[in-house]
DNA sequence: AGTTGTGAAGGTATTCACAGCG
DNA sequence: CGCTGTGAATACCTTCACAACT
């Protein structure tokens, strides 16, 4: 058994939502048809998500607060379920920027990572004058101190924002650094190492989904 | 008949690898079995794709220049082909920047988008300041011009970049404009009316189906 | 030899339908 | 009866294997 990977994508969604709801006020049990709202997605598609982590989940671990029916998922105790399943449990993973353009700096303030497992530590570019004038929340290094700064901050992930034409060897680097997962914000098509993972991250590619869904609204 | 969502999307890619490619020089024949070197995805795969899009492609159409097999696809031709079925011809397709935050402002001279069908017409911000701070290759305009902005240049697709917490309201008022297609930048998910379309394009999405799929090696 | 194109098989994800529990 | 959880059925995508062509 596993998880595949378009569940596993919606069950993290699903954990951050659930948050988002509990930081709301909103902290009362949830149905599988109120997610179904929330999310767009059918319910019982998230029913079956959520069976596929495991007997574990205790359904209805605690007791509802006196008179109403305990029915539904205790919000809380799911989104943990779902972050120690998929191992995004918090601030467990280490990232870094390499190339500081235009996209690339957007993520030095970024503070959509607040909350999340994901924690950015580094950035790199090989534009010296770049990472003198630039400053964010995190140190930013060139190019060339990765092999060093990367084990040292027990980095894992990396956001690759450098131009094409340098992907493949700035993500070779990155590799022989010890970066297990990248985030190809690039055109190029990466090949990576077994046991390393690319997810690909592109706006071209999400315009040319829409135009072709919208063309002949053949594919869901 | 149709094309599936992944099918579509792997043809996209190939269509703008394959003008690299031109334009790089290299405009002889590919085979299936090169186009796997450079995608990484296998070649039967990708036959298959092209099957798919109609028994169209002339495959030989043109002949070889004397001596070689004329074994393969002719890139330009086969290029265009995609780009016809998937209405993904040049400039077919006007697009605008909803939000002109740290992400949003990083289309302003965004070069990627030249050579592909979709072109960045405007830009929205309700900030006043921004717009008149800010400046890009196409005109900035408040929010609450999108109504006479967005039919004018007959804009379709929006990339949506505002704050979460707005998300939905935007969206809600781009597709009362005439938009039909978003690519939602936001953590928020989007309900949209029948016969338009939402792509989410999200790092934290991608970072979460890394993480999961290094956690357990069980997704493809 | 080499190649593409495609029906058929295989595997995966989604959807259904219902058992089981509060 | 509401709801969740899950085996079974369906639909989908990918992979294989081979025919047809150069």
């Amino acid at each position: 058994m596993g998880i595949s990977k378009p569940a596993a994508e919606r069950l993290a969604r699903l954990a951050r939502l659930l948050e988002q709801r509990i930081e709301a006020g909103m902290d009362g049990f949830v149905s599988s048809s109120e997610l179904e709202q929330m999310t767009g997605w059918p319910s019982h598609t998230i029913r079956k998500d959520i069976s596929r982590l495991g007997a574990g989940i205790p359904g209805n671990a605690e007791e509802a607060d006196a008179f109403s029916t305990p029915s539904g998922y205790e919000p809380g105790g799911l989104a943990a379920c779902i972050r120690r399943v998929l191992s995004l449990e918090n601030a467990a993973h280490n990232c870094c920027v390499v190339g500081l353009g235009r996209l690339g700096s957007s993520f030095l303030n970024y503070e959509a990572f607040a909350g999340t497992p994901f924690t950015l530590r580094a950035g790199f570019d090989s534009n010296v004058n770049r990472i003198e004038i630039l400053q964010g929340e995190f140190p930013l290094y060139p190019t060339f101190r990765m092999k060093e700064v990367i084990p040292r901050f027990d980095i894992k992930f990396a956001l690759l924002c450098v131009p094409g034409e340098c992907a493949q060897a700035s993500a070779d680097k990155l590799f022989s650094c010890g970066v297990t997962g990248i985030v190809n914000f690039t055109s190029a098509v990466l090949s990576a190492p077994p046991g390393t993972a690319v997810e690909n991250v592109s706006v071209l590619d999400a315009l040319g989904a829409l135009a072709a869904r919208l063309a002949f609204n053949r594919l869901k």
